[in-house]
DNA sequence: AATGAATGAGCTTTCATTCAT
DNA sequence: TATGAATGAAAGCTCATTCAT
């Protein structure tokens, strides 16, 4: 019998997986310490880990949060009739995530994540599951457009996107709005037609200011 | 004046990285520890130290021997006269180094940096790098294209090769040959030409056994 | 809100304290490891490092410590009215002070902190206090004398301590009573008066033992 | 059959010696590493250790030799057939030792030695031997005075040259000469007579300049 | 005699996690 | 439930010394 509210229960958790965010944006699952977890979310180490196990918990929990995230806001996109409308919906909706400096955090953390699958079969459970749904919703979107292969086309799509997060994650200057401008016009390439008008792209807020990351 | 030779020297030190880079694709940079890489590599910790002087060193050091040999592939094949011709030789060449066995534990390692830069200016150097020139490599191939945006493209180029070996690091049985031909399929497209024929794309190896890795 | 009392935790600190000196005292304080000390004080490393975050810490804090008790011995010896009576007085207390066996351990950690200050600016800080403040108290003193330099002699006399601790902890077995006679007769002739008579002086536990220490 | 010379051979030992002291009195004894002095003397670690078996062998070479000088000093100034002349010469001939910049490093290094005997069975012999000779020859001298208990004030004496090593070891901008002169109303107090002129007593080259040893 | 690469025990410090209160 | 003091294995790195050349 709870002694607090599942939503009071809920709150902290959301509360810890923020704090965790933040820190390892900042300093790296690896230099992060469990006490600066403790420190960011103003617990105690004990109350820690009655939400989180461990430490890799806290990894797994994030990726989870972020896929789920992610998995909407394709599916989302992919319910339009049209391909190419879904595609540039999808685009369109990536760089706004993107360009968004509350996001900016995710990036670096799903950076780190990619290389912590490789070490950790419960992050890779998470990380392949973030991968293998959307690409299955890819495939299943490309499978109407004749004379390619979905699957391996869904790929190439995922692909543009994970070059994206990285190479922005490494500068955060760059111009993700001509990014996404090559991609549309290599999205209707594919599709075999003449280029639609980019009409309203969200524009990037290219903060010029020095990126350090010391 | 040295007591032993310049070559030895030098066999010594990739010895060493040899060693680290398997410690590395094995468990990780963090996880490894220096006396891992002590073990693997037959020396002494004082030994290595020689050579290294902090773990993070090693680290940088196989981040700058990776990329050189990268570099070399692309510009091998950016030597061609003919765009098509260039972006397809790259892509075989790509496709050939992700099938060797050998080259697998790099792979690992690549994807550990990406994350790693993120938190080491040190290696962010290294790593920028390792990207830049590949990219103003592309770019220059690409600028030879009317009505592209040759800087924005060479990163969606980039992305495709990036996106590869981070998918083929989560799942090594994925079918590298047939993203090769998608991706063959998507640049004939920009390129503006019917598909040319996939004659002699190395095959793929296909290790179709679970790996897991505790 | 700690979980312990303030008092705990200032006993803890004195209990850790007291461990380092006596090793510092037994091996010097680069011969003496932190495990040592965490042998010693009965503490893990962990719960040590919770309460003087370096070695040096544990230095500086046993110099601070160690320097407050002898301001406030020549303190209250400077108090009485009369100069001879202030400077015997300080004479008889710092005697009664090396004779305590229980202190054997604070001179011999006294002269290896006059080298170590040398190397840590950290220790010179808390050395120079512990000299300065006995300094500026005996000239002060000293000031009422009439044809004398009392900041010059104030050193001579600090320099009568300091080579006394110096000479017993080299050998325990030092006659310091005679040596106390000695510098009373000299503190008489400079305050220019008929040698007062050395009535009830503490009696040297002379060990005529010889220590050896490996 | 000894292929160099025996002289070769003992400038080399000085070189090293003068190398020794030089990091010595830069870093202590415990941060000076053997590749310091290695570097410091040009030589190589296998030539070093033809000459030092082992770094307390420097030390206790470095003292000896420190204690060499100052005997010799002493019993130069205690030839004279007055007392009071003799401890005057005394005094000026040990305060221009300390006026020296060159003695300066072994001054440091002294402060250090005194710590180390406590440690080191090795130094202590030799760092007792450097001060019994000495207070023997004082005592020798000093029984001359009637009156006094000769070996107790022979004490007294050393502290008062310990104290001022100390003492500008610590600050190196502290005017020796007002020490001197203190010292020797002192002494002119003891032998009970008028205080004589300080004719020329050799300046204190006070260097005012901030005294900072990292 | 000299060289300098190599040794390897041991150092200080960290930090994920626990559990008595 | 929450607290935070405590744990202790293990990390990265150092350095006095050796010895094959």
């Amino acid at each position: 019998m709870p002694r607090v509210s599942r939503d009071y229960l809920d709150r902290r958790r959301e509360e810890i997986l923020a704090a965790a965010l933040r820190c390892f944006a900042r300093e790296g699952f690896h230099r992060t310490t469990m006490q600066d977890i403790v420190a960011e979310s103003g617990l105690s180490p004990g109350a820690l880990y009655r939400y989180f196990a461990a430490k890799e918990d806290l990894i797994a929990a994030i990726a989870a949060r972020h896929h789920a995230a992610e998995l909407a806001l394709l599916r989302d996109a992919a319910e339009r009739a049209d391909v190419r409308l879904a595609l540039r919906a999808l685009v369109r909706a990536f760089l706004e995530r993107l360009s968004d400096p509350g996001e900016q955090e995710w990036r670096r953390v799903t950076v780190q994540l990619w290389g912590e699958a490789l070490r950790s079969p419960r992050v890779m459970r998470v990380v392949r599951e973030g991968l293998d749904e959307p690409l299955a919703a890819l495939a299943k979107l490309l499978r109407r457009v004749p004379g390619i292969d979905a699957n391996a086309t869904a790929r190439l799509v995922a692909s543009l996107f994970q070059g994206l997060v990285l190479q922005q994650a490494w500068d955060p200057a760059l111009d993700v709005a001509a990014y996404a401008r090559a991609a549309e016009s290599l999205i209707d390439a594919v599709l075999g037609a003449a280029p639609a008008r980019h009409s309203a792209l969200v524009r990037q807020p290219r903060s010029r200011t020095s990126r350090q990351r010391r």
